[in-house]
DNA sequence: TACCTTTGCATCGTGAACGATATAAAACGA
DNA sequence: TCGTTTTATATCGTTCACGATGCAAAGGTA
């Protein structure tokens, strides 16, 4: 067979398989939050700045709004945040912190440094990181629409 | 906040929004093949290695069997696959190529190139690929259960 | 042989992802 | 102002992922 079709070949696969193995490496700690991880994604861009509309954490995170609103409905329901009908736009829908989701933000502070002993391994050092990221930004806005 | 909250300093988020993306990028191609990105990777073992149980394409795709069992029977149903119980263990069951299977290796095969090109970019090159490659493996087999 | 554990696969429920499509508010142009 | 287009979000259907659990065949062990 031709050797590009060889999954030992494919970045993709890499990347998915990454992914997936580090989003389970999260999910211990997550689950103890009553966090899922893209939820726990959503939550750091509104600890960044609370008060933003749909389109603007599905933007950060690179997803569309299909995917983004059953997300926070559900967040909603665990009354980690409120989801209101814009003032000034009343298409949009501001997307804000309740005390529960502002109180998770303390919680979830262990959990990067937790992580940072998991995935260390001989390749990902203090020394290589910095290229690594860059090498994944640079990919990130190669592909993004 | 605390800087390792914030997106941007986070591996996982860049793994995970640079496999979405990626697969993304496949999507036209497979689709015309009627096929969708996992659907794919469980081609690209089979091609490989013809008639193999549930298990050893699990075990390849680091997926588990709740996973792929469905996945499989999607494509028993489109005519790409057939599934058997073994003869020698009952257990096992075991997945061969149809026709119509063996037949999409031709017409994938130029996926990779397409892709290849897709992906290009500052940070990926001929040159930096194999130490990716080698990052991304380090880090799966470091996670792997 | 009878019992027990392990193995291989499947079922179920939940939560993403995402393409396609819908709906209503806002913006814009004639 | 009225009709048209754009924008912001939501709904729907399908396909993964995956934790929890079930079940039957195989493989010990007494």
């Amino acid at each position: 067979m031709k050797n590009e079709l060889k999954l030992e070949n494919q970045l993709c696969f890499r990347l998915y398989t990454a992914s997936r193995l580090i989003t389970q490496a999260y999910h211990p700690h997550l689950s103890q939050l009553g966090l899922t991880y893209p939820q726990y994604l959503v939550l750091l861009v509104l600890w960044e700045k609370d008060a933003q509309p749909v389109n603007d954490i599905a933007k950060r995170l690179y997803l569309e709004t299909n995917t983004v609103t059953p997300l926070l409905k559900r967040m909603e329901a665990d009354g980690i945040l409120r989801r209101e009908r814009g003032a000034d736009d009343a298409r949009q829908v501001i997307v804000s912190l309740t005390d529960k989701g502002r109180a998770l933000e303390k919680e979830a502070g262990c959990i990067p440094m937790k992580m940072a002993g998991a995935v260390s391994c001989r390749s990902i050092t203090e020394k290589t990181a910095p290229a690594l990221f860059q090498t994944l930004d640079d990919l990130i806005h190669t592909l993004a629409p």
